[in-house]
DNA sequence: GTGAACAATGTTATAACATAACATAAATAA
DNA sequence: TTATTTATGTTATGTTATAACATTGTTCAC
């Protein structure tokens, strides 16, 4: 929280209030989390605000990176590593709900490798892969 | 096509009507569809086909590998190797509104690289790399 | 062939996700 | 301080996807 409190800062971008407490939402739930997931959150106690909000405060989050979107679930989450902008690539565990952010050097640089081959400039990255984490394979989570 | 039905026919499944109706819009096509987009086309004559339908349409479609959905899109694309299951990797341009499926034989081993020295059990990849393709990028397609 | 079992489609309704458009308020800069 | 920009409020609607249950069609054993 200070992290993006210093990055904000650091950017002349402003952490309102609201866009505070969605960030909070996020990086207070391991697994992802679904717009209307985190509206709910706010709006448990004494709520009113509304969906627009929520996605507004989300762009700006995004656009900082201190929040990536999971296009294959239609979720967000926090970013582990909100240093500078940065492909982010996941593991999503789907017994355990959870959505891992890796390093992906190597990963990376084959993305990298392949695309100009095609000549094609990237601007968007996404990279998901959904199936068991380790622990969830173990425990032998069934196959559906 | 042909291979559609010849795929079909050695594994049982049935290609039937509205299965191969989705299945040529969505050849027909050389830019992704939305489902609603092919519902449309389908009812342009003298429609009354609803969502279901062409959802499960697709939904078939896709466990036969004959079609993929694009998750950063919303959209389904024919799929252009259409032999086994394969992962299937996308560069997408927001120029031209093309999604090239590539061949990633380098990308691929590079993924199983960091799932292994993750043990994460993969069922899906998600690779969509959205930007602009090499002639759009000469044209000097705008940023936004 | 007939009937049981399964597969596919029809139908209606609704859930879940996301944005448009315009009004108001708050912060910043000139 | 008033002009400008940035953020939020508000209402409505657009877009994507699935649930649930009825009906029809196909296959297969007998």
């Amino acid at each position: 929280m200070r992290t993006a409190e210093a990055l904000c800062a650091k950017r002349g971008a402003r952490l309102t209030e609201i866009r505070r407490r969605v960030l909070k939402a996020v990086w207070a739930s391991h697994a992802p989390m679904g717009a209307y997931d985190i509206l709910a959150g706010l709006n448990a106690g004494t709520g009113k605000i509304a969906p627009m909000a929520v996605y507004r405060a989300l762009d700006f989050l995004m656009e900082h990176g201190l929040v990536h979107r999971l296009a294959s679930l239609n979720a967000f989450i926090g970013c582990a590593l909100a240093t500078e902008n940065h492909a982010a690539h996941f593991l999503i565990c789907r017994g355990c709900k959870s959505a891992t952010e890796m390093e992906g050097a190597a990963l990376t640089r084959a993305v990298k490798k392949t695309l100009s081959a095609h000549g094609f400039v990237p601007e968007t990255e996404i990279i998901e892969i959904q199936g068991l984490c380790a622990h969830c394979h173990k425990e032998g989570v069934p196959k559906t």
